[in-house]
DNA sequence: CTGTTAGCGCTTTCAA
DNA sequence: TTGAAAGCGCTAACAG
């Protein structure tokens, strides 16, 4: 039942026009005489006519399609990048063509190659924590495929641009934020310590008590090693269950470990924000909902998809073969003040 | 600096022999000779030789690729479904093309448009809300696309498979739940009047209270007209202020109306699940995190997308000329139990 | 303003 | 087992 498409060929022929015409007409273009672009879009019309993406895409050389590449889909962090991805692009008639690494290395290349196969106009891509090597994304840049890079960046990629937030920055003024407020025995929640994010927040961390010369205490200090979230549970109920002390302020890495620590907190008859105050990191919804709500540090997600979008269309536009230098673009976030700090 | 790639022409220019000959060893046709098929395998990869894949889709006339509407982005439900389908689909070699109508029929009509282009080799979608009529759906099952629809169908289109949850069903037994626990003064906090699921669920809660011979109490009735969270909260809130009975359960047709609901509930001095307690509808992670942990009507929404992925896959490999009937799947909900019940 | 023509890179008969 | 050649539907350079 599947019936034979229309194509431009059909028009010409009805109207007895050329299918560069016919083409020309449908483009818009101004060589082509109003009341001949008329009839040719009435008859195109009029027979249903759609035109053949992918003819036009082999044709044109280009297939205004954008591949984006995220880690994971189950990460509001991730889709919310890809709005601010999809809200640019859109605007300059391009789509996005999602993939999932699924935190592996390995899929990553493999997700790689197939943009590689000339589907996508340029690539947006969020390196997988597993990725350690970058030659797989340097070989597509090489073969002259427009490339922005996000977020977890371990090594400089030459020839793509890069958007980032501060980690160390973001998760300092968090920390300075409570000295200011006289807290001394603030405790950090970290995660994994070979993730370059992780990595980041806690040097932050250090780097405000140093800066304000509270002592490290290692008491005060977790690095959460699990992989999902009941073990992540487990782990930080263990932790502050065996404290000894009792600490007046927690800065966790990220959302979730703030709303399990105030979970666990409050069952220890902590009252929060009273006696301990905690921030978190990420701000993607569930911290505003949870009782009380959390502070935490936000990151500019849907903006970091609007501005690699940006540098993407960028480099698509700059027709010049001069190689584009690497840009860098380094994101601010800020504090959103919720219950969990008495706001 | 973009090289030109290497194509076929290439290495069967270098090899001497013809184009046809590189095609059919690339793809392990039985009908090179092997050692021929090897002298190939090895020059392309030397070569660094990529395929085509539009050149490849123009003249398979398949692209491989599947268009996905939702919604909206921001809403993990339909995360789960497109990760189900991608889990699917990607054991048959098929990538899927994800965009999004947020929520408007105009956008969904638009994207629909621009996978009739011959992007995409069948559709799975999910109509907005806003959508009433179903003639563009039907204008590209016309045209030969295979198309499956999933979860919020209002209208039954024949030549498309359907998948849904009973989302009266799955209302009624989580009122049935409470009314076989013994409670009598349930209150039902749905959504927005016009919009199908929410009708259906409605409707199962006044079926339960019937068959159970519990008298409707209008009271204990709140339809949600709010559009944003704050709004929505602001809402519920105020009911649970206003009400003048002291409810012993609350059925809410969202995760997040059950969430705030305990959290007003809480406020104003209700023990949950002692003096109340809640079952909310979705399941999508908040849920499970929230204090107390919220029980709630599980949608399969990774099954949902499995489902769906499936039966398109089924057409797309049934050669056949005639049309599919139109397939109805609907999955089981269940509740998933947790501190809101008591469990 | 319009038509002719040569591709885009690959698949797929058909012939050898 | 291989090759020649005709498309797939459209774009774009060139000619008129």
């Amino acid at each position: 039942m599947k019936k034979r498409r229309v194509k431009l060929e059909d028009i010409a022929r009805k109207l007895n026009i050329s299918i560069a015409t016919v083409s020309r007409a449908l483009d818009e273009s101004p060589r082509v005489k109003p009341s001949t672009r008329e009839k040719v879009f009435r008859m195109a019309k009029a027979m249903g006519y759609m035109p053949n993406q992918i003819a036009k895409s082999l044709s044109s050389g280009k297939t205004n399609l954008i591949g984006v590449i995220i880690p994971r889909y189950d990460e509001s962090f991730f889709i919310e990048v890809c709005r601010g991805i999809d809200h640019y692009v859109s605007k300059h008639n391009y789509k996005i063509l999602i993939s999932s690494s699924r935190t592996s290395f390995e899929s990553e290349q493999e997700n790689l190659s197939f943009f590689e196969k000339g589907l996508v106009d340029g690539i947006i891509l969020c390196p997988s924590h597993e990725t350690e090597t970058f030659s797989h994304i340097r070989s597509i840049i090489n073969k002259g495929i427009p490339t922005v890079l996000f977020d977890n960046i371990k090594e400089e990629v030459s020839g793509a641009d890069h958007v980032l937030i501060d980690d160390n920055k973001a998760s300092f003024s968090a920390v300075e934020y409570f000295i200011k407020k006289g807290k001394k025995k603030i405790v950090f929640i970290g995660g994994i310590k070979d993730k370059k994010v992780f990595q980041d927040r806690y040097s932050g961390y250090l780097e405000a008590m140093k800066k304000y010369n509270i002592p490290i205490d290692e008491d005060l200090i977790l690095h959460c090693n699990s992989l999902d979230r009941e073990e992540e549970d487990l782990e930080i109920s263990k932790y502050f269950k065996n404290l000894k002390k009792r600490p007046d302020a927690v800065f966790t890495v990220t959302d979730n470990y703030g709303m399990m620590s105030m979970k666990i907190l409050t069952k220890l008859n902590y009252n929060i924000p009273k006696d301990v105050e905690v921030i978190g990191f990420g701000d993607l919804g569930v911290g505003k909902v949870f009782v009380p709500s959390l502070t935490c540090v936000a990151q500019p997600s849907f903006e970091m998809g609007q501005k690699s979008a940006e540098l993407l269309i960028d480099q698509l536009k700059d027709e010049s073969d001069e190689k584009h230098k690497k840009r860098v673009i380094t994101l601010e976030t800020k504090i959103v003040f919720r219950e969990s700090t008495g706001d």
